[in-house]
RNA sequence: GCGGGCGUGGCGGAAUGGCAGACGCGCCGGGUUUAGGUCCCGGUGGGGAAACUCGUGGAGGUUCAAAUCCUCUCGCCCGCACCA
């Protein structure tokens, strides 16, 4: 036992403690509650940053402090593996991207060692390694059974930096690679694609589920789902004379009460019809432009909101099917092929795009739904004829109002979710011209990449089968090693992988050589920890049913919607396969803050890391574990500091001053001691473990450090004011051991030597319940009370805590003070706060 | 434009509608020590000698009582965005 506090010589000394012991594995115990604890599993691109620090932090705390309260408690590791930052890490050190991944594997595993985070490490997955990635093959393989793969040539996300395609996910809304910051282009190219789409309402519904998500990233995922709801309108083609024919074009608008106040009609540039119409017409060349510079623009400057639209007539027209009345097909680069039908009805009174088209083209702009408190209301109320009047009208309204020109349905509220809205799909749906209908802004997850360093997919193409499966029992399609990156290859360079034969014809056939998603991996590996070694099956289902679902996930907001989405999509098929019980992953949530440097994320690039390292070299890993908790709330942005480091230095150093002294104290020449101090103590003692408990369980380790610095002062305060003699010692002693229990999931390394060696414990703290606490005993039998006249404090009282409020009420009343206060005025009102404040009302 | 969030001392931050600024950093003063960047003691929102008074981005409101609830407003951050 060292006398002085000295991290250097204990902490190393009980992790190697601690791993031969096994203190962290666990079991499926079913006389305990369980908790699985996760903290999101870290990629691999270095050694540690203070982000890990504080993140692993967290959940390390939860993990102790819920086993410490007597929960069988999963905590695991492991790591998301593949992906392009290996590659060109591989690139630049002219070495491989296993060399670099399993390298920092190594250098992470030791940090996490070194920071005596309570892992079980016999559950580690590393999501690289074959018997993980032949799991995520055969979930491919079952997701295509299940008809949830699909093979098709789609516009698709480009990186030309990463030359590979990305996902909708991975396109940041400035249209660049969310990896490499490159502007994304669009190509058409064949891929593969999961069809997330297909639960795009249960996965919007089940946020109602999720209580314990907080509210933003509950927001962010709903928004990018993007439910409409709304109406299909099928609108007549014309012919080039302007007659009907029988084809028909279908758009999708939230808005079907604004239908008679369609004045034209919008096709996006990519739609098929648009080569069609006016192949061959004097309108031909105009299209081609509009459609030609659609092609050469980049997704960002299209979207440009600021930009005046461009667009050009077709010659052709389509019938409204409410009035019959035929309004021209236009062309316009503002119009989405990716969204809807790719084709538009416009209302220019009703919607500012199409209003500002329609003002640019000189097309008219009949109003249909005007606010209530509009003046044309009056003049317009009557009418009930259909699009007549084109009134000067200088802005689009898009609110709920009062429906006019509109026949049979004028006078109708118009709006979104309307009276109006229904009355008019429902007239469409009679007359098999429309029907209720539901858009997603989700689109399908793409997930077929272009680069070596990832999970193979397992699919084979057969010039005469097509694309078939490879069959479970050939699995895994082992990724070969010998893929020289540093060359620009990919498995498509090498034909002893590619070539291959049909699984159903025998036949010569070309073994795929696109890799999936990354986020295909970490998809699923929280269930993975469930039954880690399992190499019969991805996991045993009884397994997933004691642990999951995680009782407390811990991560960045950068992946609120990426792997958060995916993850629940996976989980939800996973349960229609009768794989696991339940639809929802993640119970609860904690989206923890950035740590930044002067206002900056840390990077390697921007150079501006502090290195976990060198703060464990000079304070140890308790200091820092403890510090980067105290400095903010776990959910704020911190700006790291190393200000503050001296201060829980210096309290850490009191606290084991404080506790190792007692320690050595002979126990118990007085025992029961009811003098002030004493009982101001054994108060403490109480409040404190029961603030701590709930600071911890509210995710304040912030103010839980500061409730137990409170009661170090005041044991300390003890130790300075009463005389040796006349100190209760068993009171010490429960408050030495209290602090060293409180202070266990915070710096398990302190107090485990303090445990063992000042103690004299013979098992591990970690492994002790957790305090009790009397709030009986927490409360004093005198309050003190501020009494307010009129709202402002003007004296103070103590007095015993069973007074009733009557007593109160008179003490409060009679105090000199307040008869100031008073004198000469009414007391119209006294109202006693219990325990807290008197307040008078005089006037 | 839509959605979410945040504004409290010199700094990080505390406050189930009930005494604003807990706890810590920093700073000021004092003590122990050969010395110390150690340890210990005291002080620390503004104004005022004090009684008091002003103070949680700003303006209103509800309430005996508002950092907290409501309305408006200003500033900052984050997500989505020609989404029909």
């Amino acid at each position: 036992m060292t006398r002085q506090y000295d991290p250097h010589a204990i902490e190393e000394k009980w992790q190697a403690n601690w791993e031969a012991a096994g203190l962290y594995s666990v079991t499926e115990d079913a006389s305990k509650p369980k908790k699985y604890v996760l903290e999101m599993f870290p990629y691999p691109s270095g050694d540690i940053h203070m982000g890990h620090v504080r993140n692993y932090s967290i959940g390390d705390v939860v993990a102790r402090f819920s086993t410490m309260r007597g929960m069988s408690v999963l905590h695991p590791i492991g790591w998301d593996a593949f992906g392009l930052p290996a590659e060109n890490a591989a690139i630049k050190s002219n070495s491989h991207p296993a060399t670099w991944t399993y390298a920092n594997i190594e250098k992470q595993t030791s940090s996490f060692k070194r920071m005596g985070f309570s892992y079980d490490w016999s559950r580690k997955v590393v999501t690289s390694d074959e018997d993980y990635y032949r799991w995520g093959q055969w979930i491919f393989i079952k997701f295509w059974e299940r008809g949830l793969v699909e093979r098709k040539s789609s516009p698709v996300n480009w990186c030309p930096s990463c030359e590979t395609v990305l996902a909708n996910e991975q396109v940041l809304s400035d249209g660049t690679c969310w990896r490499c910051k490159s502007v994304v282009e669009k190509r058409e190219l064949e891929q593969y694609f999961l069809k997330i789409t297909e639960y795009a309402q249960e996965l919007l519904d089940d946020l109602d589920e999720l209580p314990g998500w907080p509210d933003r990233v509950k927001a962010m995922q709903a928004n990018w789902i993007g439910r409409s709801e709304g109406a299909e309108v099928d609108f007549t083609l014309c012919d080039e004379a302007g007659e009907p024919t029988d084809r028909t074009i279908t758009v999708f608008t939230t808005r079907p009460d604004t239908l008679f106040g369609c004045s034209f009609f919008l096709l996006a540039p990519e739609h098929a019809l648009v080569a069609e119409i006016t192949r061959g017409t004097e309108y031909a060349s105009a299209v081609d432009e509009i459609v030609a510079l659609a092609a050469k623009e980049s997704s960002i400057d299209r979207s440009a909101t600021d930009k005046i639209k461009r667009g050009a007539f077709t010659g052709r027209f389509v019938v409204n099917p409410v009035n019959g009345e035929k309004v021209p097909i236009w062309v316009s680069d503002y119009v989405l092929m990716e969204y809807g039908t790719g084709a538009v009805m416009a209302v220019p009174s009703g919607d500012q795009r199409d209003f500002d088209f329609a003002r640019k083209y000189g097309l008219p702009i009949p109003p249909v739904v005007i606010a209530d408190d509009d003046p044309l209301l009056a003049e317009l109320a009557g009418v009930r004829e259909s699009v007549l009047r084109e009134v000067p009208w200088d802005v689009s309204f898009a609110g709920d109002g009062v429906m006019v020109q509109s026949g049979e349905f004028t006078g109708m509220r118009g709006g979104k979710a309307s009276e109006g809205m229904k009355a008019v799909t429902e007239w469409l749906l009679e007359r098999g011209q429309g029907r209720f209908s539901i858009n997603f802004r989700l689109r399908d997850w793409l997930i077929s990449r272009q680069r070596y360093w990832g999970n193979p997919i397992p699919a084979i193409h057969c010039p005469s089968c097509g694309l078939v499966p490879v069959p479970e029992d050939q699995l895994p399609v082992v990724l070969p090693t010998d893929v020289d990156v540093t060359k620009g290859e990919t498995l498509a360079d090498h034909p002893e992988f590619y070539e291959t034969t049909c699984p159903v014809c025998g036949g010569a056939a070309r073994r795929e050589t696109d890799t999936m998603d990354t986020f295909t991996c970490s998809s699923w590996y929280y269930l993975r920890y469930c039954d880690a070694r399992n190499d019969a099956a991805i996991w045993d289902t009884d397994k997933t049913d004691y642990w999951m679902p995680v009782d407390q996930y811990i991560g960045g907001i950068e992946h609120a919607i990426l792997h958060l989405l995916y993850s629940r999509f996976f989980t939800k098929v996973f349960r229609d396969m009768g794989l696991v019980n339940f639809a929802e992953p993640f119970t609860n949530l904690l989206t923890q803050g950035m740590v930044k440097l002067d206002g900056a994320t840390m990077s390697k690039s921007r150079g501006n890391v502090v290195a976990p390292e060198a703060i464990i070299a000079k304070y140890g890993a308790d200091t820092l574990r403890a510090y980067i908790l105290f400095m903010a709330p776990p959910d704020k942005d911190l700006e790291w500091s190393n200000e503050g480091l001296d201060g829980m230095w210096r309290f850490l150093g009191r606290a084991w001053r404080y506790i190792t002294e007692t320690a050595d104290e002979a126990a118990g020449a007085v025992a029961g001691a009811s003098d002030p101090a004493s009982k101001l103590l054994r108060r403490e003692r109480h409040r404190v473990v029961g603030k701590v408990t709930e600071d911890i369980e509210r995710f304040q380790f912030n103010t839980a450090l500061s409730a137990m610095m409170e009661l170090l002062n005041t044991a300390h305060d003890y130790r300075r004011d009463v005389p040796v003699g006349q100190r209760d010692n068993a009171l010490e002693r429960d408050i030495a051991e209290t602090l060293t229990l409180l202070l266990a999931p915070y710096v398990p390394h302190m107090a485990e030597e303090i445990w063992r060696e000042a103690f004299g414990r013979s098992g591990s703290v970690h492994s002790e319940p957790w305090p009790e606490w009397d709030p009986a005993q927490a409360a004093s039998d005198e309050v003190e009370y501020a009494v307010q006249v009129n709202g402002k404090v003007r004296d103070r009282m103590t007095i015993d805590v069973s007074a009733s409020e009557d007593v109160v009420r008179e003490a409060a009343l009679v105090l000199p003070k307040i008869i100031e206060h008073t004198e000469g005025k009414t007391v119209r009102k006294v109202l006693v706060v219990p325990g807290k404040l008197v307040s008078i009302v005089v006037g």
